[in-house]
RNA sequence: GGGGGCAUGGCGGAAUCGGUAGACGCAGCGGACUUAAAAUCCGCAGGUCUCAAGACUGUGGGAGUUCAAGUCUCCCUGCCCCCA
């Protein structure tokens, strides 16, 4: 009669285990920050998720990376903050609210509570005395705080712009939240271009600051420098100065300014064109001209930014009829507009210069204008010219003085001469642009200002701060902002005058309220401040960030922006937020599609995965691993997971399939073999508490000597020493844990024929290795050994194996006599022999040539050469 | 088009400095236990040839450097990501 499955000490059940430690560990308050106490501080952060209401396997792969490290760095003595909050705002809350009629805050806070629970049920160790949201008012008071500092440095400001407007959810949008086909991030739908007053933050002012400290991020992903470097697409060039000829013929005052980063193409002008809607368009535009005009900038106001610059679509413009003339050849050429140029780029005026611009080139070949080339390849001739744009660098030609000078040659006398002669200077031109902050939206964080008719933008005083959400609000889900349409909030007294004012409607970009929640943890109840400067002192930069590559751009720029502003405000004392930063990859599921019909079938439908077929056809399906969605049916459930097999093995699981900046695909079968893992361990366990083995002290210690002592103190020290390499610099917890596996496997072997101390110390060594993995079966077998027991003369170890300290590796136990020297002939291995383990090179050689290996590859010959590699191997050269 | 990255068994993935390629696991196969199955335990396993011992071959393809190349250099092909 087999016993019963609960009753049966045999066995892991991970439920009955893992609710019973959780409890445990809270009641010791395990996970609380240590503020004072020896040990350096140590900040590991996860980004914080928004709270959707489910928890998925991605943010399951992005905590469990994060609280294994923090684990880690606890055991090595660390003192660890590891905190958890949300990212509460945004439009889902909202829609939800539009369609169900719930209110956005009671939507979010049953999320929150929801999604706590389940992550609980990871067993990470979070302080969660420390958990924000950014939609609480005492938190996001502070972003209002924070708004009013940028307003008060003049970072913060209003302006009249074309924006990206998304018709479907009816708000602005940043240029960071448009794909490259120029859809929304979240709605999809294509973004239209309209002029509002908007609110922008002057990241442009920091540009220099974000791309020069790059470098110094060495603790990043190459990948994510390399990006924001692109985003913030830094150029050196020249501004260069076109004087006008107004239609009539008169000369006007004021010149158009160009920028390029080519000047040395300047006698290749042969036109130029203003954006659309470049301010002077009108008073430059001749009457004949006037209604094509009109036409063409109606035609260009509809299109988003991406269609008007895509480069496969015909350049378009027309002529406004007035010309300029070329600062350095004195040439009259004419003046166009032309969609492919953008207002609030650059100087919103670009020079044509059809022979070395393939854009320019496309332009000037549709609208008949002429291709003048001033650069030839060098050791070419003009004549090798073909019918295309050459782009690259050459040498000078029809450029009067500066005729014979190589291109780059050619941009600094060029730029000389201009800056001598005051038609332009050097300059530095940016991609990046003001990051645009304004939402017509209700569920964000209101921006603090009044609007008073006399005194204009007054920013609502600080002790009056928050302004605070108003509750009961009517959601129609069409046109303005619900907060615009509330009477009784929008009218205030101005705070500088009395008089009768408004409040600004519109609320902030979510991506404010995360561009500063790191540091709020530090002390995340203070009332004074949004943070203490000993505080964030002490705890920042965060030592390790994990998070979704998604992010490379926009949060993780924003987070730098915000801080370089404080830092320089005085409010902090560095200038980089994240120290190390860890993209963790993506977890995808399997996905079936049947490849006639387009439609995903879903794998509990497959009844054969060998040979998957469509449950109703009978055809053969496409099998791969996609991210996870509903819509591909391809999604696990990290709840039911845990049911299942339990907190552990999902750890575990997780931490080995991949390393983890790699995407990583579910696969059931592993999970199995994962949760095999921990079993074994469970029995390894169980069977020497069966033969009286635990970890209470020994009476008496007997030395280690037989040779399974030796081997299995190899195995426990190499491990230990594994482990540790694995757990430094690049986080590779995939190896770290089947160094665990491998060490399993040889006490397996060992335990039982080795003496109690050895015996003693690896189990010890094992369950410590374990415990940051899964670390309530770490704590369950710790127990139930009598850990404890031997804590080691440490006061604070006991209650539980989190509080122990890692284990050392003893590097005499990894001494051995012998080791394998392997024999190379030409580089090639022919057999392997063993060597005493201090052998030198000379013995070594000596033992090689005299081996048979030796004897019967060289037949008898000298080699011509020997190379010895000590330790490692013998090279013989015939 | 520009920038970045990747390519290793049936699969996921290992392999500090150039030094025994394929650790660890999944799937597979064989065996033990069992009436049987599951679970568990033991073993095999890159490919080709061979009864075997063994030999040859092998890290996307091609060249090069080296005593020695998955690792370094150049070229090509394919895939992924970012920006256009």
């Amino acid at each position: 009669m087999p016993a019963h499955p609960l009753s049966d000490p045999s066995r892991y059940l991970p439920q009955a285990i893992e609710e019973r430690w959780q409890r445990h560990w809270r009641e010791l308050d395990l996970d609380d920050t240590p503020e004072q106490g020896e040990g350096e501080p140590c900040y590991a952060l996860s980004m914080f998720p928004y709270p959707s209401g489910s928890l998925h396997m991605g943010h399951v792969r992005n905590y469990v990376i994060t609280d294994v490290y923090a684990r880690v760095q606890r055991m090595r003595g660390r003192r660890v903050l590891h905190p958890m909050g949300w990212d509460a705002f945004g439009l889902p809350a909202e829609n939800a609210a539009i369609e169900r009629g719930v209110n956005p805050a009671d939507w979010t806070e049953q999320n929150i509570a929801q999604m706590r629970s389940q992550l609980q049920r990871l067993g990470l160790s979070i302080d969660w005395k420390r958990e924000i949201a950014t939609c609480h008012p005492d938190y996001y008071r502070w972003t209002q705080w924070l708004f009013l500092q940028f307003l008060d440095a003049g970072l913060a400001y209003q302006k009249e712009a074309s924006v990206n407007w998304d018709p479907i959810d009816q708000t602005v949008l940043a240029n960071e939240q448009v794909d490259g086909e120029g859809r929304s991030w979240r709605s999809g739908a294509k973004v239209e271009k309209r002029l509002l007053r908007q609110w922008f933050l002057r990241i442009t002012a920091y540009a220099d600051a974000l791309v020069d400290d790059l470098p110094s991020l060495t603790g990043w992903p190459e990948r994510v420098r390399t990006m924001q470097a692109n985003w913030i697409g830094r150029s050196e060039g020249a501004e260069l100065r076109f004087s006008v000829v107004a239609p009539d013929g008169s000369a006007v005052a004021e010149p158009i300014s160009v920028f390029t980063t080519r000047a040395d193409t300047i006698y290749g002008a042969t036109y130029l064109v203003l954006a659309p809607d470049h301010p002077r368009v009108e008073s430059l535009t001749s009457p004949e001209e006037a209604l094509a005009v009109a036409a063409f900038c109606d035609l260009v106001t509809g299109q988003s930014e991406q269609e008007r610059t895509a480069e496969d679509r015909p350049k378009r413009g027309v002529p406004l009829g007035s010309y300029v003339i070329n600062p350095a050849s004195g040439a009259k050429i004419p003046l166009w507009i032309a969609d492919y140029v953008l207002a609030d780029y650059g100087t919103g005026a670009v020079m044509g210069v059809p022979a070395h611009d393939q854009r320019d080139f496309l332009f000037a070949r549709r609208h008949e204008l002429p291709v003048r080339q001033v650069i030839i390849p060098e050791g070419s001739n003009a004549e090798a010219y073909l019918g295309e744009a050459w782009t690259q660098e050459g040498v000078l030609i029809e450029s009067e003085r500066f005729n014979g000078l190589s291109s780059a040659a050619a941009r600094q006398a060029i730029t000389a001469a201009a800056s001598a002669e005051g038609w332009g200077q050097a300059r530095r031109q940016y991609r990046l642009r003001d990051w645009l902050i304004s939402r017509q939206r209700y569920w964000g964080c209101p921006i603090p200002v009044v609007h008073c008719p006399s005194c204009g933008v007054v920013p609502v005083p600080a002790k009056q701060l928050p302004v605070e959400l108003p509750r009961d609000v009517a959601f129609s889900g069409k046109g303005a902002s619900p907060l615009a349409q509330l009477e009784d909030w929008v009218n205030v007294p101005c705070p500088r005058c009395q008089g009768p004012a408004r409040r600004e409607t519109d609320t902030m970009d979510t991506f404010m309220c995360s561009s500063w929640y790191y540091l709020r943890y530090s002390d995340p109840h203070c009332s004074t401040v949004p943070f203490r400067r000993e505080a964030v002192n002490q705890w920042l930069p965060v030592d390790q960030y994990v998070g979704g590559i998604e992010h490379a751009i926009l949060h993780l720029l924003y987070s730098r922006f915000f801080t370089k502003v404080l830092r320089d405000r005085g409010l902090l004392g560095f200038g980089e937020p994240f120290e190390r930063l860890l993209t963790q990859g993506m977890v995808q599921g399997i996905t079936y599609r049947n490849p006639h019909s387009n439609r995903y079938v879903a794998p509990a439908d497959v009844s054969d995965p060998n040979d998957p077929r469509d449950p109703i056809s009978g055809e053969l399906l496409e099998v791969s691993y996609d991210k996870m969605s509903k819509s591909k049916y391809n999604g696990v459930d990290p709840a039911k997971v845990i049911e299942t097999y339990g907190a552990d093995t999902a750890r575990m699981f997780i931490l080995f399939k991949a390393p983890p900046e790699k995407d990583l695909e579910w696969d059931d079968a592993d999970v199995e073999g994962q949760f095999r893992f921990l079993q074994r361990l469970w029995r390894l366990v169980d069977s020497c508490l069966q033969r009286g083995l635990t970890l209470a002290p020994l009476a008496v210690q007997a030395p280690a000597a037989s040779e399974a002592d030796r081997e299995l103190r190899r195995a426990v020290h190499g491990a230990i020493t594994a482990v540790q390499a694995d757990l430094e610099g690049n986080l590779q917890f995939n190896t770290a844990i089947s160094e665990l596996m491998k060490l399993s496997n040889a006490m397996a072997g060992l335990i039982e024929a080795a003496s109690p101390g050895v015996a003693q110390e690896a189990l010890r060594s094992l369950l410590l290795l374990l415990a940051p993995f899964a670390p309530h079966l770490a704590e369950e077998l710790w127990q139930k050994l009598g850990g404890d027991s031997d804590s080691g003369g440490d006061g604070d170890g006991a209650g539980s194996i989190h509080r122990q300290r890692w284990p050392v590796a003893d590097a005499a136990a990894l001494v051995r006599d012998t080791i394998p020297l392997v024999i190379q002939v030409k580089g090639k291995v022919r057999g392997s022999l063993d060597v005493p383990a201090d052998a030198d090179s000379a013995t070594l050689e000596q033992l090689a040539l005299a081996s048979d290996i030796a004897q019967k590859w060289l037949e008898g010959q000298a080699p011509r050469r020997v190379i010895v590699v000590p330790g490692k191997l013998v090279n013989l050269v015939p």
